[in-house]
DNA sequence: ACAAAAGTGTTTTGGGTACACCCATGT
DNA sequence: ACATGGGTGTACCCAAAACACTTTTGT
């Protein structure tokens, strides 16, 4: 083994073994939703319809986080999102459990192993054009999410658990919310991941005391209801007032 | 690209672009320590002494939490240890930013680009003879780590971190302690990890409450002063009672 | 008898939770 | 005028935090 083994690589040569596969979820009308791709999958004569989570490899030049970017900008468009690692999954016969899947992968693959690092991250529906997904992916709901290939659904299971997490100790939430937002909508969409309701004066209560939820003089215009103040999350109070026992559940 | 690329390959073969970075925590007399690991390193004329996270390739057959219990074997004889992977590293340039480091490494690499994934363990430093790190590794205050190798100061930093958020979140100081164990030991070691101290009625109080905080009809022998109670983890009462809004802080 | 750690209770303060009505707007 | 969501206060309970003395053992 010396260095001399290193050989030119290309800008966009990418790692083997090693993949980004991304959880990606969309919110939109107090639905909570997951992006799947449909792939025909050939097998013993016939042709399967599958689905799977988006992923690619990563490119030699690539910081993992920049793999994750991109496969998002693929899927959705949408540039500038916050994308976060998880997990790994290394399980050496994680492509082969499916003989199914596995015969449809192989001409794919450098290499049949292949670790993948699991991302999830939150979108807005509102922000995507979806036209072009149409037949080659979907937006399922969270809660009927099964049979993926590979060991997708178990990704997708780490990626939900983790995201409930995340969202009870980071400023998550704000990741989906339009930069001016009512409390209402924020409620809702805690109540969307969690499944869940709350009290709507308890959790006024409760976010009223965050110093970083900024209420603005302006308020929602348009809506056939008295109109609701707007707020808005003010990321350097945040930061300031972070303690190692914070937490943001509601 | 074809499955014909797919080459034999032996038992132990490990891949080139990924490793596996232990920060082994090591607790014992109220301290918490790490274990680093010494390099010579040979610079320009000089030889310079580093000290670096132990860590390894991750062979081919390899799970990589098995990848880290063999690396946390090697290091210290112990097995059927908790490991937890925490973060992949994976800036393009983490061999290259140092170009001392990178000049010692470059020999050893088949590929200059290498992901890291990061793990923490949790041992008990009287379980560990060290007699056979002398010179090689040694134990160092987590409290005073500084300038690692590579980018292993930062692989340390979040491993720490991650460390404190889940012994809050799960029942991790289990891991550290004895199997019986008294609520001083309990006490004394979260006092180490967070570097504070607690009030002794509030503490217990608190432990008091959990359902699978087990007291025996079993006390300390062989202490000058009056023996304390000793305790034990039941782990399926644990698993019974989670909820989803646990939580360990005291 | 002394040293050393074990063990124990009360008070105050603040957060969590349960619960019902009036308000401002568009149609 | 009606439908729709916006917005507000009080009472109860429990957890967190602050705080000091007695007990049991070994030497």
């Amino acid at each position: 083994m010396t260095s001399e083994k290193i050989k030119h690589k290309t800008t966009f040569e990418t790692l083997p073994t090693i993949s980004v596969d991304c959880v990606i979820f969309g919110y939109e009308e107090n639905m909570l939703k997951v992006l799947v791709r449909r792939e025909f999958v050939p097998f013993q004569g016939q042709i399967y319809l599958e689905w799977k989570l988006p992923g690619n490899h990563i490119r030699r030049t690539e910081d993992i986080s920049e793999t994750a970017s991109r496969i998002l900008k693929e899927q959705t468009g949408l540039e500038n999102i916050f994308v976060k690692q998880f997990m790994v999954f290394s399980d050496p016969n994680r492509l082969k459990n499916n003989e199914r899947d596995y015969e449809w992968v192989k001409p794919r693959l450098e290499d049949d192993r292949v670790l993948t690092v699991g991302f999830y991250s939150l979108i807005n529906l509102k922000d995507v054009d979806n036209s072009k997904l149409i037949e080659v992916a979907k937006w399922v709901n969270a809660y009927e999410i099964n049979d993926l290939m590979f060991d997708h659904k178990e990704i997708f299971d780490e990626a939900f658990k983790k995201l409930r997490y995340d969202l009870l100790h980071e400023p998550l939430v704000f990741e989906l919310l339009p930069v001016k937002f009512t409390l209402t909508q924020m409620q809702k969409l805690y109540e969307a991941i969690f499944n869940t309701t709350y009290d709507k004066r308890n959790y006024r209560r409760k976010v009223n005391k965050m110093p970083y939820l900024i209420p603005l003089d302006e308020i929602q215009t348009g809506v056939s209801h008295k109109p609701a103040r707007l707020y808005t999350f003010d990321r350097d109070i945040y930061e300031k007032n972070r303690t190692e026992r914070f937490d943001f559940r509601v």
